[in-house]
DNA sequence: TTAATCGTCAACCAGATGGTTGAATATTCT
DNA sequence: AGAATATTCAACCATCTGGTTGACGATTAA
């Protein structure tokens, strides 16, 4: 299996990395895992503005990385698992990953613990 | 089932996913699949300067997605596929495209954390 | 109708990012 | 030694980013 990489998948590869390269988005959508979500649900934990996290949302819905659908004035957000398939696709062509290499995974983490 | 994300953890996927959200990096990792190069045959196919190409390879290095070496006057560029791992893996656990045995991942990483 | 709630918009700000150029540092070749 | 090659450094610039605040439109509740 290869990649095509197209200038419109070359597009959405940088909207989707660059979505998943703040943690406020990255932890937005490990929340929705649990459950979809209203805007001010989801700005509830985080301590930044409300218009903060609406933009975060908006850049995520942009990236396809979540859908946004509004019912009367409460707009809903979900996962949309499309677009973090393509760009966990395109790594795997890059990785040539199989299994989790739980080894690498450890040294990773010793590594980057003993800076603390 | 739940992946306990250290500081270092987020630290580590902020500058993996932000090194990846260029085209100009992205292109580079391609590049580097095929074989290992120096500087100056990575920067051959682009149209910015050397110094750019340089400053990009700098920010792939810090984020563990290639490593560099240096053998006389020439910076060896390679691949590194430990922290694409890391963020393949984080973004499966979002994606749940495959199967994947999170609950030891889980064990395996509440473990390491530990010894904090 | 009036008041409260949900979310976005617009203007603004500080700091990060990706680029440039010219000088500087090693290292290797002649 | 002197010249060429490989790479980085430093200063600078324009643009992007993530945040703020206050005003605003839309919807629901009293």
């Amino acid at each position: 299996m290869w990649i095509i990489i197209s200038h419109n998948m070359a597009d959405a590869l940088d909207q989707i990395f660059s979505a998943l390269a703040d943690p406020t988005r990255r932890q937005i959508l490990v929340m929705l895992l649990e459950d979809d979500m209203a805007v001010t649900d989801v700005a509830e934990p985080f301590e930044i503005s409300l218009a903060a996290v609406s933009k975060h949302l908006g850049i995520l819905a942009s990236a396809k990385l979540i859908q946004q659908e509004r019912r009367g004035r409460v707009k809903w957000c979900k996962l949309d698992p499309q677009a973090m398939h393509i760009a966990w696709t395109w790594m795997q062509g890059l990785g040539q990953f199989e299994h989790i290499d739980l080894d690498g995974l450890e040294a990773f983490l010793e590594e980057t613990l003993k800076k603390d």
